[in-house]
DNA sequence: CATGAATGAGGCTTCATTCAT
DNA sequence: GATGAATGAAGCCTCATTCAT
């Protein structure tokens, strides 16, 4: 079967094909990305997107599915991305209440950092389609935070409370306090303002099963 | 015989036509509201809700000027609503903290009683013309928790702490930990999660101003 | 027959009504006059009009099968007012080329005052059905400088040309250079030109008829 | 075998598409003339415009942000060929009263050849957007022969008259002579009145400054 | 006869998706 | 596989005309 020449060429050619196709496929996830982070997602048409990745518009539909597809997939990593920095944080050792001020924080000053893909990711007008992913995200959110007080209610830091109904009030909280429209305070104020409310949210516990 | 038999249809036909006329906006606008509550608002266009009104798309604009016009009815006439019953449990008289967990209760039962409303009006992708009303919503619903915030610090019930982004926490809060896709837990607890939450959010003060 | 007392009410009534109906024809018809000299013929739409006049939408239909026949009648009103007082000027005793003069000052001057309603009769887009009055109305005009211009070979004062093209080609200089859009040039020089411009048209015959 | 053949096949499509490009854009161009000729703008709309040019209406937009962008093309390029060949005539050497006779017979000629498109272009209704590039087309018209009347001025062949207004008259003079519902004369007798209608319009001058 | 709200065809425009090259 | 022009359904809005009261 290697025997042919036009197979092993062919072969050669594939993978090249194969990273290539990977490059395009990347150009357009981040064309799409990029675009919504610099206009919002309403200018993010699919010419729009094509044109920014170097790419015909047809392509685009090699890639993807379908429009929805192709948000979805940028919904996803750009919330990932986030996810994993906050996660590392609530991630790290020492105490439930110290973790979860440095992910307010952390998470805070992002959201002030880059507004329009925020706003984008959490509040944005969008495709209907897009909605499940959105609410996906959320749900990893809430997860990420609830995770962190159930630890800390089962080592006793943290006086019991319903982690998910908790964790997804803070999201809540931080996400309605930092989007377009939110109070006008100075980020430093703000920030400072959200990590005491996070901080709020729980209270000690008895400490109790710290030894465990 | 009549001595002005054109002027009393006239009349008669003026005071029902005025009743006819509101009945008929008043049908646009539920329409409105039934198809967002019953399909979403990406479902509501201006045929759409003309045909569950039962009249021509035409009519529609004799009494709204644009598509945009007729949502923001919808929407504040929903909000408004909703803003006037919590409005009254938080101007009532009695502790700050119990107003807060009064409030915090009804939100919480409403919303739960018509997620899908709620979902719309502070949630679900709408016109961007719209979004303007949208925050507007957000706003009062911040400015009504912020004001009760106010009255707690100023009278020493509540340790000081910035009260518009506490309010606007607070209703992030609730509103993230009840939309469509929020935690998976009985009503009851969440009502009850949820109570602890906002209560949580404030600390108690020293009380100096209590007696002024 | 007169014997029934009904019937005379019904006459007397009748001839009222009559009166009624003249006056309410008339006020439609001066406040689409109005409506089109004030913010041209695009501002003019039935409701505008009605509004105006006074009376409901719909009775502009009693009194015109469509709005087509009441712009008809507005436009050759108005045509006829301005024929009538530029034809006084034309059929005034004297020599043709005085008289030639006296109709370009004043049909210059008349334009120049009311440059809206002379734009709409003469030159703004109108309904296609509208067209053939202005048609008519152009070549109301035409006629009306043609007789000047017969009358004046006739009696030797202009030498020989076709009246009917001459005549077209004068109304039609005035209307270019007075209408919007037409040369910057101040009224009083305007008119001084456009005077100049009307006695070239002619040239002085040999007067060998002017006996006849 | 082919070094590139993705390439190859890129640079000839490309080469196709730029043609097959400027053939659909001036199909879509023709159709809308052809449209207008036939039936008047009134008819045009985007889809007979579309239809007509066997093309989707979308695509339309593909090669003009807008209807009235596509018809100031159609108007633009019409009264194009008409300035260039009048102007020409316009512009050659010879006695200015030869050279406005000239233009003007050619100028009746050619309207006579195409009296539905020059009503078009001159006198049709037409959107209010449009307006303005018949507005600039009747300009250049004026300020064509404006300048010859300047030359003739400056030269002494022409006695003093304000050049714009002659021009414009001497313009508006002839479409309205030849336009659809102008006098009923036969074409060679109308040309000829018209041109001794233009030739009238200007005096000759003192000659003073020929030699100069 | 008057009224004026209702009608609904028709206009312009957008954009996700397809398909011939 | 890539290209990007073409597609056409669907959206919003206007306004001359009708008709129930």
């Amino acid at each position: 079967m290697n025997a042919d020449p036009l197979r092993r060429v062919g072969r050669r050619k594939a993978r090249v094909t194969e990273e290539d196709k990977a490059r395009t496929r990347e150009a357009i996830v981040v064309a799409a990305h990029d675009q919504v982070a610099a206009d919002g997602y309403a200018s993010a048409s699919v010419v729009a997107v094509a044109r920014r990745a170097g790419v015909a518009t047809g392509s685009v539909y090699r890639y993807f599915p379908s429009k929805a597809d192709l948000f979805i997939e940028v919904f996803r990593r750009a919330a990932g991305r986030e996810l994993e920095v906050i996660g590392a944080i609530v991630s790290a050792p020492g105490p439930v209440r110290h973790r979860l001020a440095a992910a307010t924080e952390a998470f805070s000053r992002r959201a002030l950092a880059a507004p329009t893909l925020v706003y984008a990711l959490l509040a944005e007008p969008v495709d209907p389609a897009l909605e499940a992913e959105r609410l996906a995200s959320k749900r990893a959110w809430r997860d990420l935070f609830a995770g962190l007080l159930r630890e800390g209610i089962e080592s006793g830091e943290v006086s019991p409370l319903d982690p998910d109904v908790a964790a997804a009030a803070i999201v809540g909280g931080m996400q309605e306090a930092l989007i377009v429209g939110g109070p006008a305070v100075a980020h430093e104020a703000l920030v400072a303002s959200l990590v005491q409310f996070s901080c709020n949210a729980i209270r000690d516990g008895d400490g109790s099963k710290q030894r465990v």
